[in-house]
RNA sequence: GGCCCGUUGGUCAAGAGGUUAAGACGACGCCCUUUCACGGCGUAAUCAUGGGUUCGAUUCCCGUACGGGUCACCA
């Protein structure tokens, strides 16, 4: 076979070759260790999770001195969704990674693109010839229904699937027989003659899992579909490699793939990157674990995190114990410390499929928020509702003040109050706070009687200064605890109930539900200082006369 | 079905031949307390399984079971 002439007849129109790309990328520049990496999403419009999980690869990159750059896999054109790539560096952009190189909106930047594969065919083509060249690739002109077919045979004779030995009907075909099917209009794909043998096994050396003992590739996988696009094997070998990654940080899903991957590199006569396949994240099923899917578990998009709006530090925090091992025990020594100085380290990731609890995330995301000051959370609330609850928004422009009063109770001090995990969470919790959406939830409670309650409010509303300390405060409300047969010490209410109509707490929580609404809310004085005498006092009365 | 990866309490997990098998979330209990939170103290709960190797295996090897992934001109 003539593969100089094959590889003429399949690209006639390739006059570069593989040599003049690695002129035009050269090796980059950069200190021992550096780690060059990227994320390589497909544009389907869905940010999720793993896109994020994977984004750890920029504190490697960063870490080291290294590059991370967004490259966008676009070969598939029938998933391809407007705007996506927007989403996507958007999405990115939100949770403070940036990119050093790579797509951006209206372009992109760096020296090793362009980072949209589409734009890529010439280099991918240019690379197909001469594996044509070298007898390394041959055209296949299978119909699906052929295919099909085979693979029901394979299925029938217990065979392995795949195309390969006797079922790769094109790999040895005569010059004259692809000269006649081109000639003849058929399409084509570009397969890769694999001299690969199921009974060998390679090894590969994973940057997450250790030593990997895989079964060798032996199928003649399509390396150009029949549109000269590359697949994703042939797009990422390509890619990874003349763009000089060093890490490539992928879902675990691709170990399967991953013996076609190392013997293109290795037949290319290119450096393998270390590869880093991280662990699936999982979710309870009923009984069962399973891969968080696209279609039913929304908890996969980003975006469901930035509706309830997770502060897009706790959201690290949370992926990063979830991540490395040791983050969480480092975390606990250095609460304040930004995650970013935490050292990331591969070594520590784990290599079972995490179950993704959101329960953790919701503790994690109010231990952070609690700790921020009250401008910090006025901050990131109004930013939350200006783009979820515009009405909220605007009610804290009107009234900052106002707000972040209410935000500061319970805020600071060892013990801070925690709350709230998130925007969304916050914003339900103040409601009470602001007259315009205040609104009673809970009863009076029990023990008291009609009479009481009209008794207690009145006496109450005659004894209020709000000059007074909490100290001073607090001592008229036992007072007035004591001379209405209330016992000022639970305790004692406890042990003796039947020699008082209640205790101090009943008395407490009737002034909490006519001042805030419910039975549960911070420390009262506060909240009163917070509403103002007016608005205490409108609240006090309007419930005494309900 | 083939191939591959994985398996320590309910969850996330530390652990690297000899440990009372960390810690966190959750649960429960007690304490603190004007409610709810917070905080403090404590309790329950784990090495999937069978064989090896070894003086000794959670740790190393093999098998089994279970879970997951993957077998496209999708990534």
């Amino acid at each position: 076979m003539d593969y100089q002439a094959l590889a003429e007849l399949l690209f006639p129109d390739i006059r570069e070759n593989v040599g003049d790309y690695e002129t035009k990328y050269p090796p980059r520049d950069l200190p021992e260790g550096a780690v060059v990496t990227r994320i390589a999403p497909s544009p389907t419009g869905f940010v999720h999770l793993g896109n994020l999980y994977n984004a750890i690869g920029e504190r490697l990159a960063h870490q080291t001195g290294g590059v991370f750059f967004l490259r966008i896999e676009d070969t598939d054109q029938k998933r391809e969704v407007e705007g996506a790539v927007e989403a996507v560096i958007d999405a990115m952009n939100f949770y403070g990674v940036h990119f050093d190189e790579g797509a951006t909106v209206d372009g992109e930047t760096g020296n090793y693109g362009p980072y949209r594969q589409r734009q890529r065919k010439t280099l991918y083509q240019t690379v197909a010839k001469s594996l044509v060249q070298r007898g390394l690739a041959y055209p296949c002109f299978c119909t699906e229904e052929e295919l099909a077919g085979m693979h029901t045979a394979q299925e029938a004779a217990k065979d392995n699937y795949g195309y390969y030995g006797k079922y790769a009907v094109w790999r040895d075909r005569p010059l004259s027989d692809i000269e006649a099917a081109l000639s003849a209009g058929k399409e084509w794909v570009l397969r890769f003659r694999s001299a690969g043998d199921p009974a060998n096994t390679v090894t590969v050396k994973d940057g997450i899992r250790g030593e990997l003992k895989l079964q060798e590739n032996f199928t003649d996988v399509v390396l150009l579909k029949s549109d000269g696009i590359p697949t994703y094997h042939f797009a990422h070998v390509c890619d990874d490699h003349f763009m000089r990654t060093t890490h490539v940080i992928r879902d675990e899903s691709w170990l399967a793939t991953l013996p076609i991957h190392v013997q293109l590199f290795d037949i290319l006569g290119w450096e393998r990157p270390v590869y880093c396949h991280t662990a699936t994240l999982m979710k309870m099923d009923g009984e069962s674990k399973r891969k968080l899917s696209k279609r039913k578990d929304p908890e996969l998009g980003l975006r469901f995190y930035r509706e309830i709006g997770y502060p897009q530090e706790a959201t690290w925090l949370y992926l990063l114990t979830v991540l490395n091992s040791n983050f969480e025990e480092w975390h606990l020594a250095n609460p304040d410390a930004d995650s970013r100085e935490f050292t990331f380290s591969l070594e520590k990731m784990s290599t079972s499929g995490a179950l993704f609890d959101l329960e953790k995330l919701d503790n994690i995301a109010r231990e952070y928020l609690s700790r921020r000051t009250a401008d910090f959370v006025y901050e990131g609330l109004l930013d939350w509702a200006g783009q979820f609850d515009t009405a909220l928004a605007g009610r804290m422009q009107a009234k900052a003040d106002f707000y972040k009063a209410a935000i500061n109770v319970g805020r600071g001090g060892d013990k801070p109050r925690k709350d709230y995990g998130s925007w969304s969470a916050a914003a339900k919790f103040l409601a009470f706070y602001d007259p315009e959406t205040f609104t009673r939830t809970d009863a009076c409670p029990e023990l008291i009687s009609a009479e009481d309650k009209t008794a207690i409010l009145t006496q109450y509303l005659a004894s209020l200064n709000f000059a007074d300390t909490q100290e001073e405060w607090f001592a008229k409300v036992k007072e007035m605890t004591d001379a209405l047969g209330y016992a000022v010490q639970p305790k004692k209410y406890k042990k003796n109930p039947e020699l008082y109509k209640g205790s101090i707490v009943d008395v407490t929580n009737l002034l909490r539900v006519a001042v805030t609404g419910r039975q549960n809310a911070p420390d009262l004085w506060e909240i009163s200082h917070v509403l103002g005498e007016a608005e205490t006092r409108r609240r006090l009365t309007e419930y005494r006369d309900a």
